[in-house]
Order: C-alpha cells, then structure tokens, then sequence
DNA sequence: ACCAGATCGAGAGCAGTGCTCTCGTTTCGT
DNA sequence: ACGAAACGAGAGCACTGCTCTCGATCTGGT
C-alpha cells in the first residue's frame, strides 16, 4: 500500500472539511458562497484556501459533483429498494427519494438545478453524475419493457426528424427503448425536476398544504402517461 | 389633467432607461447585476442610481414585475390568436409562446425562475403578474369544459385531503373546474416550465437538435393527458 | 542525517461590489 | 421670490474574489 505521507492525509482531511463548512454556509447564505466567511469559520485567513481550490468556482463545482452523486445514489437506493417487478411502485419510489433529498437540502438542490450562472459552463466532472437519476428512471420503463408489463406507443406519433434523434439517445443509454416511450421518460424526468422546483422555490400555492399528497398524485399522472400497469 | 412637472417627466425617462440599461446587462452578466456597471453605463456615478431604487433588489424587483408581465401578455396574446374552440390548438399556441419568450430573453426567464436569492422574498407585487401564464392554461381547459370538449376525470382518483386543497384553490382560480382537472393543468405548467427551464439551461441531451419539434411533442403529451381533444 | 525543494499559512494589496453620508446645485410649489 | 424638496457627485465603509510575497514546516532522495 502507498502509505500516504501525513501531509497528505492532512490535505485530504482540510478538502474535506472545507466542503463540510461550505456546505453549511451554502445552507444558510444561498449560492453567493463567500470563500472568506468559509476560510474565517476555519480560522484561516482566505488566502490559505487557494492552496485546495483554485478559485470559488472550482470550489461549488466540487460541491456540486458531490451533490450529484449523493442525490443519484440516493434515488439509486430507492429504486432497488422496490419491488422489482412492479415498475410503478419503482417510479414512485425513486422520485420520493429524489423530492426527499432535495427538500433535505434545498441549497445543494437549488445548485444543481438552479439558474446557472452564465460564465459557469458545467465541467466535464458533472455530466456522468448529472444523468444518474433521470438513468434511473429510463432503468424502470426499460425493465417494465423487457418484463412486458409497458406497451410501447405508437412511434407514428413521432415527426420523422425527432424519432431519430430520440433513437440515437435510446442507442446511448438504453438500447431498444422505443423512442416514443422514452419521449415519455424524459417528460417523467422533467416533471419530477419542475414539480420538485416549483415546490422548493416557493411557486405552490400557499393554499396546498398536502404536498407529499400532490407530489404522489403528480408523479402517478406521469406513470399513467407512460403506461406502467397499475 | 395633471400636467406632469419636467421633474416628474425625466424622472419616470430615468426610471424607464435605468430598467433597460439593467435589462441589457442582466442579458449579458447574468443575475448578479451590478448597479455600479449601470451607473457608468449611464454616466452617473453610483450613488446617484439610489435617488431611483433605494437598493439593488428593488431594480431586480422591478424588472421581474415587469417581466411577468410581458411574459403573462405573449401567452395570452398567442392564446388569444388561437382558435377559441380548438383546445389543443389553444394550449399549444400559449406553451410555445412562453418558451419563444423565453428564449429571447434568457436572462430574464432566468431571473423569474431560477432560484431564488435565499434572503430574497418575493413582494406582494410579483404574485399576481406570475399568475398570468398559469392561468392561461387553466382557462383554455375550463372553456374546453365548458364546451363539453374535454371529460373530467374520475375525482375519486384524489385522496381526500388532496381533494380539498385542490377544490379551495379551483374556487379561487377557476370555480367549477373539477379538481382532478385542475391537478393535471397544474402537471402541464409544471412540465411547461420544467421544458423550458432544461432547454435554457442545457439539460437536454446535445444529441437532440430539433428542439422545437421536441418541445411540440413534450406538450402535445401533456396535453392527451388533460384529455384536449385532437 | 541532512538538505534542496515542495508545500503551507499569514499578511498585504488590488480591483470590484452594495450602500451611506455629505455637500453644493437645480428645480418645485407656494 | 423664497424655503423646501429633489438631484448628482464624491468620499468613504465593509465586504468580496484573487494575487503575490515571505517566512515556516514538511518530504523525499542522497
């Protein structure tokens, strides 16, 4: 074994503790991460954290792979957690665990999925994790496929120029998903993330205090679009 | 009439160009706006600015406003264009008016719904401009019900308390639309901004060029799931 | 065991920010 | 015509991200 020298352990110990303290100011402050407030709660002076991350953005985009992966880890376990032949119960599963964490940590949720700020352009780091979660639920129609519990809908419904760019997405991430049915995963995948963010960015009604109830209804209105059986 | 003093005039002149000016750099800079760099683009000196917002947040206040209500008048003039007995036609006509809106005017799509600025709390003033667009869809379903061109679904398909909250906000919004109805108007305006919101922020897949015809499916299943007649 | 070189934290400093206060000047209502 | 209100400029405060320098500490190879 490598045997890591004592001041590289030290390092990876202060990484982590500076995600640790950022996180917690990211909490309370929102997106405007001062890297100072993070150095002064270490009782460092700013300065210092340049030796572990080059800049502030270096920093959130740490921050925002890790979240990545915590969330798409976290709707992961949800998933298998679920009967595995009973696709629906696997769908409501899955953007539970999604709208659960997100409310869990609606600043670390608010960075993945907020407004990007326009010079931040998304590091190649975060593509893989990005697709975690939306992959999980592409899993669950692909299985109820595979299982003949989805029919697949009619692919004329599909202009010509828009099936095959569906086909060639299918290709990539699951090959022989019929182009209509993950038209339909995608539409799944974007009401989840605008049912989550409506709901965390205040955009409910004030007068709908039953919101696991909405969400559960939402995302049965979604699983009937896609046809899992009930 | 009031014959408005010089004063008054270039006062609301100055209202009126600080807003663009601030829109024009919000194009380019994104959200986090600087009143200085207005200032100058200006050429007054930044202390001046504050004879006409007492702060930063009140501009960004002012735009917002004033971007619902631009946003809120191209849905409802595409709906308006539309013909009034084709429900489809109608919600498809306001959907792709939002987002060709949006499109030109990233930056202020953004500022309406990216997340929000943690201390940041929306005045009084936005709730009702942010209505506009949501309400559109509610309307082009409560005349297709009206019509008797689209069924109301099964209500027993809502747990009660569930129910309730829906049936109080219909009363409010649109009385006698049923709620399972409006659940699922709810689900298109949570799909609309969530289509929208991937595009503008590049969540969609780089390997799908025909966005437009993406997004016309997008809505088109949402709109089978309102039951629009085709 | 030693020493050159890498690594680290502290401090000063720069350019930028939102915002406040003061001070003359201009305009308004009476 | 005059007091009061509105205005623009400027200085200044506290804060930000970031850079550079300067000692102190640790590391790996001889």
């Amino acid at each position: 074994m490598p045997a890591p020298s004592i001041r590289a352990r030290v390092r990876a110990e202060m990484l982590d503790e500076i995600k640790a303290v950022a996180r917690r100011h990211l909490a309370t402050d929102g997106a405007n991460l001062s890297l100072r407030a993070v150095a002064r709660d270490m009782g460092m002076v700013s300065s210092a954290l340049y030796r572990y991350f080059p800049s502030r953005d270096d920093l959130l985009t740490a921050l925002i792979v890790e979240a990545y992966d915590a969330l798409g880890a976290a709707v992961e376990a949800a998933d298998a957690g679920a009967d595995r032949l009973d696709p629906r119960g696997r769908w409501h599963a899955a953007c539970r665990a999604a709208r659960d964490w997100a409310l869990a940590r609606p600043a670390e949720y608010a960075l993945l999925y907020g407004s990007p700020v326009p010079g931040y352009a998304a590091p190649a780091d975060t593509l893989g994790p990005a697709m975690r979660p939306p992959a999980v639920l592409v899993g669950i129609v692909r299985d109820g496929l595979a299982a003949g519990r989805i029919a697949a809908p009619d692919p004329g419904e599909l202009p010509e120029p828009l099936r095959a760019d569906l086909a060639e997405i299918a290709a990539a991430l699951a090959p022989g998903l019929p182009e209509a049915l993950l038209a339909r995963c995608m539409a799944g995948w974007t009401q989840l993330f605008g049912l989550i963010s409506f709901e965390l960015f205040g955009r409910i009604d004030r007068t709908l205090p039953h919101r696991a109830e909405y969400f559960a209804h939402q995302t049965d209105l979604m699983a009937d679009l896609l046809g899992l059986p009930r």
